[in-house]
DNA sequence: TTAGGTGCAAAACCTTTGCCATCCC
DNA sequence: GGGATGGCAAAGGTTTTGCACCTAA
């Protein structure tokens, strides 16, 4: 969700962003505040964690596996891709094809040794086209 | 992990079989605690995670969202994908090209809307080639 | 001036574990 | 019998929050 808030400019949110744009690591909320209190000692978690999620909801920084969210289970099947509806938090199986050979393409160009990859989707469900972000069910 | 330990049949480990068997909802595991409570009341939740874990090393039961994985965090950039290694834990992003149809095509066959699909590969690294599981860092 | 930010600490949450009794093979 | 499991409760680790005090604009 993108806020209209007034995004204040703080030694604290520069710091952050700036350990952001100088790095490739994709660093854990634990690194980046390892990091920023190199240079800014007193700098608390709970400010790392807010700070991350308004630049989160403010489109500047994306998330790598989804916060917060719980793990969901389910047998173990063909390969085949997920959708989350980013409205109501519910997971489907899509029967778009997967795409096979990308993983020997990774491989091939990597040299890593690839043993699958995972897909999901995020949007908005049938149920949940509507404007208003309104929480419909959690299942 | 493929374990070699015997499997032993509880009706507690059929609980959670079952249920996962017959839904399509990739239920979170309290989902899977409440619903499989419904038949043992005094089930506990150690039971149910000890299980799936159980479950998912002998490749019965997968994961969505590795569980237990910290968030990672980067900058917004045009959609990459990423290379997670098992052995290392290290993430890094592939430069191979986003199959930027993919969305749309989704989103016709299934009449949701898309915001777009997050892809990570799993594998190991180059530096974690060999044999043995050792974690060579965490990055 | 004042809404947005920050520190700190406690709370909330999900998941893992130790211990010991119990059950399946 | 003996190793695999289960129940319970405590511990662990990450993320969120309440509150009172700042500070950028």
């Amino acid at each position: 969700m993108i806020t209209n808030k007034a995004l204040r400019e703080t030694k604290q949110r520069n710091a952050i962003l700036g350990f952001l744009r100088n790095t490739r690591s994709h660093p854990t909320a634990d690194q980046i505040y390892e990091a920023v209190r190199e240079n800014i000692p007193n700098i608390s978690k709970g400010t790392v964690y807010r700070n991350l999620q308004v630049l989160i909801d403010n489109g500047i920084v994306s998330v790598l596996d989804i916060r917060g969210t719980l793990s969901r289970y389910e047998l173990k099947q063909e390969t085949h891709y997920h959708f989350r509806c980013e409205a109501c938090g519910r997971v489907c199986d899509l029967d778009e094809p997967v795409d096979r050979g990308l993983d020997d393409r990774i491989s091939k160009r990597t040299g890593f040794i690839v043993s699958g990859h995972q897909t999901e989707f995020r949007g908005r469900c049938a149920d949940c086209h509507r404007p208003s972000p309104k929480i419909h069910k959690e299942s």
